[in-house]
DNA sequence: CAGGATCCTTTCAGATACTG
DNA sequence: CAGTATCTGAAAGGATCCTG
């Protein structure tokens, strides 16, 4: 209910709430497949067949169900077209293709970072069981 | 034993490589607890209790599990005073910090199109089950 | 205070078989 | 071709008890 600007409040405050809608997106963004779906289907409309095959490891029920939750957020579009055998076209939505740009935010971020990263995880590893 | 590496295939797509990096930095910052952490120690440095308190519905094996998590990326520091009783501070590190803008470009797309989205969610689910 | 260890329930995701 | 339905093992996550 509270108008908030600000999505990412301090301690104490009751930001259930306004992080909310931001988990739901970091859940959805961020979950096994949705990002590689949302990266080949950047260039354009993609089939069913040719997402599977490009993105290989990803299963028939996950490719399905990654799609329904990105349709379902108005970041892809589904169209089928009823000829013999079916054929159905994925594509970004204008909201979507917004959603890209952040997201190589911290795509790049993750880049710039990796090695670091890394770093930091054989480091820690590396610590006695204390 | 276990391919203990990400090894995805060739797909012969550059941004699969990229994505893979990417995936772990989604998967660690849109997990269930992270942002809220790395938000809440945004301000400054908290305590384990603090922490707790401040995120509410969080457990404290889920709070351990998120902090561990951060730390070992290098996102987080983590600050043992040998008190009695002991007192430990959580903080984020540099790295941490750079983090938060591109997180917050997103939160900032989540917050301005949550209403875009739950209309294209609720618009989905009146779909008639065809 | 700040966890570690354990149990146990829920959810996730792969494999397989079937359909318009 | 583009899915749906079901089964099952794996994994996440909560609750609880215990410790330095």
């Amino acid at each position: 209910m509270s108008p908030s600007h600000i999505a990412l409040p301090e301690v104490g405050k009751p930001h259930t709430e306004c992080c909310q809608a931001t988990r739901q997106i970091l859940d959805r963004v961020g979950d096994k497949w949705s990002l590689y779906l949302i990266a080949t289907l950047a260039p354009g409309p993609r089939r069913f067949n040719e997402l599977k095959r490009g993105i290989e490891g990803i299963s028939q029920r996950m490719l399905t169900l990654t799609l329904r939750g990105l349709e379902r957020d108005g970041l892809i579009t589904r169209t089928l077209f009823p000829t013999i055998p079916p054929r159905v076209d994925y594509e970004l939505t204008k909201l979507g293709h917004t959603l890209l740009k952040p997201t190589m935010a911290l795509v790049e971020w993750a880049h710039e970072n990796k090695l670091a990263i890394a770093e930091a995880q054989s480091h820690f590893d590396q610590q006695p069981t204390s």
